[in-house]
RNA sequence: GGGCCGUUAGCUCAGUCGGUAGAGCAGUUGACUCUUAAUCAAUUGGUCCGGAGUUCGAGUCUCCGACGGCCCA
């Protein structure tokens, strides 16, 4: 594939000793303040074609070459810095015979600094000619063809470095993701919360279901894990009083990755005190709506060739509603938990021997509903069964007074009133671990430490956790997890 | 975990019925002082993902394995 002995990246270090043997420094640092070309590309604007700008400032620039055309005695390029392209002329009449002979070894890849002055060639193209050319670093490896880029996705993954250099599209996803984390931050402070940091190494992962990763602190001679949530510990801060938190961090599930799934992904979860989960619907409702109009400029997107328009108001479904009027069940079937059990299996949904109706239902949506929840769509009143950290309807202790919101076909959010009862809490860790007890992957320890914490007393509260990877997915149009994530996970690369 | 598809030059890809490996771009050499997928001429470059097998002969067929993609669980 890709060896030390190759002939391109011989051909380059040949070069590059020429070069220093004529005096060439290849790793200078001494480019200094280089102006951004995105500020210089406005200067154009005023200029006609084959004219200089009239001031005749000398302007300096750093960065990559990304295409060169050489010819005998003058040359273009373009330097790519991080805010833009400028394309570069070099001339020997400027540079002076001996320089620009050095340049011609030059190559794309090669990261350069030039001073000069600007000017617009015949065709249009404003222009930096240079009077002074510098290399500043010297790169060894050919960069992928210009016309077709670098399309591999494994060598995209791998080396995103060089996906970054070449695909611009993807530089522009990454600064959407970075864009979005800011603007939550930002709606999130301006609403009295604060960023907290809490454990990523918990003695007892909890606040999820998942299979944990392992670790051990030696000085402690203890396992730890790395959490799969930190549900647990932002609510012991409702506990010590602060009523408004958030936390904007990493999980890890040790489970399979697909185009939705990564190892260690990127999870919001905040928590306000004297809230319930119907003010976290408003509030989620804002934030996104607001995120994909300041990310995107609009609040109307297409997501994979699917129109999806996030401008409030948003749909809102009971899970029975949903499984009615998306799914066409039939309401007398899910009065009756056995028919409910039945239609299930029915469906090919296999049961576990102590599932209940609450499971069917869930099983259910999965199956016929979630899928077709396009647009957003929050679906409340989840059954007790399935969510042993909210808080249970007044009316109906059967459901509980949670939401999860549903964007394209797949979850974005979950939410609920949290559980404030110690007694109710600990009865269900104990009815989970009865259930998971089997299961040792899962690790279900009974987490005493949350129950005690309860016992002083948590005011009532909501909490909601967004899946940022799957948002910023969705704002980017991104088809898998891994456009999202810098450097995604993969099986190691085959030894040579 | 299962099914399907892919892996050939630095990159993007061809490769027929099993008959000694190809293109474009990049690179190298030469020409060229407004090009922009520059042009013209010449030219270098291969662990055909790895291993085993069938065969006189394998990039091609068979089996095993690695990695990736898509779908399913």
């Amino acid at each position: 594939m890709d060896t030390q002995s190759s002939n391109l990246i011989n051909q380059r270090r040949e070069k590059a000793r020429f070069l220093a043997d004529n005096g060439v420094k290849l790793f200078s640092n001494e480019f200094k303040n280089p102006s951004p070309i995105a500020d210089i590309l406005p200067r154009g604007e005023f200029l006609g074609a084959e004219s200089y700008e009239e001031d005749g400032d000398t302007y300096r620039v750093a960065g990559r070459i990304m295409s060169m055309r050489k010819f005998g005695k003058a040359s273009f390029f373009h330097v790519q810095d991080e805010t833009g392209r400028l394309q570069i002329y070099a001339k020997q009449d400027l540079l002076g015979k001996e320089e620009y002979q050095l340049f011609k070894k030059w190559d794309v890849g090669d990261i350069v600094g030039a001073h000069g002055r600007l000017f617009k060639t015949k065709t249009g193209e404003l222009s930096l000619e240079a009077n002074r050319l510098e290399m500043i670093t010297k790169s060894m490896r050919p960069l992928p063809e210009k016309f077709h880029g670098l399309t591999d996705v494994e060598t995209r993954y791998r080396q995103r470095y060089v996906d970054l250099i070449v695909n611009p599209e993807v530089r522009e996803t990454f600064r959407k993701r970075v864009d979005v984390i800011r603007l939550i931050r930002e709606f999130l402070s301006n609403r009295g919360f604060l960023e907290v940091e809490t454990p990523m190494m918990q003695a007892i992962p909890g606040g999820a279901t998942a299979k944990p990763f392992k670790t051990h602190h030696k000085a402690l001679g203890i396992d730890l894990y790395l959490r799969i949530a930190p549900e647990l510990y932002l609510k012991r801060l409702l506990v010590g009083g602060f009523e408004k938190v958030f936390e904007i961090n990493r999980n890890f599930r040790n489970e399979g990755l697909s185009t939705k799934h990564n190892p260690e992904f990127t999870m919001l979860e905040f928590y306000q005190a004297y809230t319930t989960y119907q003010e976290l619907m408003d509030l989620t409702e804002e934030m996104i709506s607001w995120l994909a109009d300041e990310v995107t400029g609009s609040m109307e997107l297409t997501y994979q060739g699917q129109h999806v328009n996030l401008a409030p108001p948003w749909q809102r479904y009971t899970l029975e509603q949903a499984l009615i009027e998306v799914g066409g069940l039939d309401p007398a079937v899910l009065r009756d938990d056995r028919a409910v059990m039945r239609l299930a299996v029915e469906k090919g949904i296999e049961l576990q021997p102590d599932a209940g109706p609450g499971k069917a239902k869930t099983e259910l949506f999965e199956l016929l509903v979630e899928e077709k929840l396009v647009n957003p769509t929050f679906v409340t009143s989840y059954p007790t069964e399935v969510s042993p950290l909210a808080r249970c309807n007044e009316k109906d202790p059967t459901v509980t007074d949670r939401f999860e919101l549903f964007i394209t076909g797949r979850e974005i959010a979950n939410a609920f009133s949290e559980l404030n009862d110690p007694d109710d809490q600990l009865q269900r860790f104990q009815k989970q671990i009865a259930e998971r007890g089997q299961d040792e992957e899962v690790h279900p320890e009974l987490d005493h430490d949350y129950i005690r914490a309860l016992e002083y007393g948590m005011p009532p509260a909501a909490g909601e956790g967004i899946g940022i990877d799957r948002l910023v997915m969705l704002l980017t149009d991104s088809p898998s997890i891994r456009d999202v994530i810098f450097f995604p996970h993969l099986k190691p690369e085959a030894a040579k």
